[in-house]
DNA sequence: GCAACTTTGTGCGTGCCTTCACAAGCGACT
DNA sequence: AGTCGCTTGTGAAGGCACGCACAAAGTTGC
């Protein structure tokens, strides 16, 4: 996003006009800002080059870091070819699912291994990220197989909670649940009055319920 | 996960064991429980088939809402055959795309059409949620149209911030922020004593930078 | 050089969320 | 029937994040 301003001829960008943008507080930008140190000018703004060096350095993006995905399924399939994450740097450069028909294709170039061969190919290719696209039940056993391979960010789509040491990082995304809280709450919105002391909580404290 | 535990046999399931499995704090959870109704037996716990009830009944689970999806590309390819849409609640029931070559073709048995044809289509399916998986640049003119086809719920996928009437509620997700959010975690564990004071705020206030 | 305007950086108050801790209630066992 | 153990439900405290509002600092115009 900083990318975009940059090329499209801005020098420099206020606290306002980034929070503007980004639909946040510009207090609360400024403040994050700050942070990771003093680098607006009063009076003018923050110069996008210096911003976007410094936000990548303390955000570790200046190195790429290899990402391995498991479960070639139809998200996997997806994601495997989403350019996205290459553009980001985060390039998909390890590919494994259990179906006999899948291991040994490639996809946008890169050859679909079996799972048995995680933890030897992440450690050659030195990957620090795993997805894991698998049915819920395949979860676990890949998990454990990229624990051991040493990983240690694992983003997770499986409708599972994986169980890690804990030095593993573990992100959950799960998009039906996402599809849940926007109904609820608009359903929640559509009662007049509706209690507003409940605002969120069940939707945060119950997530992943499956009828 | 509730209807799991149903099958699995366990009439009735405590605070602690819920908790223990979604990794929340009990004592949140049995608040948040709370919020709905007392529906636990002390010194037992809560009965799996009243609680799965009454948690579909609150949140809204309890009817089907129709999904339209925008952009068949690579995620929304995906997106549009996988099953876990459905089997929660949320059918997908309408496909769009803009390029020729897509429109015409059914996946999973759904037609896709042209974008211009949104408003009618979503209308006449009576289409309450909208998914965009669109490139960044569409994304915009997508949600336009369907939010005058009367969608208040979008999950946005495209790498940018809709503007939306206020009665509509927009949800994003971006899974490269999600990759660096796990990155930027571990190497901030790795930094041994790293100032904790600085914890997180970064990561939520500048998402969705793009170098 | 001075005044007026802009924008950053931040101290402080407010309100929410989380969590501890405990009373109340229910079942089992004697 | 009475007691003991277990679990829910909730009051209260603590912490944290958000956002207002203002001082500091820089730029522009005269």
């Amino acid at each position: 996003m900083l990318g975009e301003l940059g090329e499209q001829g801005a020098d420099t960008v206020s606290s306002d006009e980034l929070a503007a943008a980004t639909g946040v507080n510009p207090a609360k930008l400024r403040k994050d800002l700050s942070y990771i140190g003093s680098y607006g000018i009063r009076g003018v703004g923050y110069e996008v080059s210096a911003l976007t060096h410094q936000l990548e350095r303390v955000l570790g993006l200046n190195h790429r870091q290899a990402v391995a995905l498991v479960g070639i399924g139809n998200l996997g399939h997806a994601l495997a070819g989403y350019g996205g994450f290459d553009g980001r740097g985060f390039p998909v450069t390890a590919l494994f699912d259990v179906d006999p028909d899948l291991v040994g294709i490639h996809i946008n170039g890169i050859l679909v291994q079996d799972v048995a061969a995680i933890p030897e190919v992440c450690r050659a290719r030195d990957v620090t990220i795993g997805m894991i696209t698998t049915p819920g039940p395949a979860a676990q056993g890949v998990c454990d197989l990229l624990v051991e391979a040493g990983v240690r960010c694992i983003l997770n789509f499986a409708p599972v909670v994986l169980q890690v040491p804990g030095e593993v990082e573990v992100r959950k995304v799960d998009l039906a649940v996402e599809l849940q809280i926007l109904a609820f709450h608009v359903a929640r919105r559509n009662l007049t009055g509706g209690d507003p002391e409940s605002n969120g909580h069940v939707v945060n404290g119950a997530g992943g319920l499956k009828p």
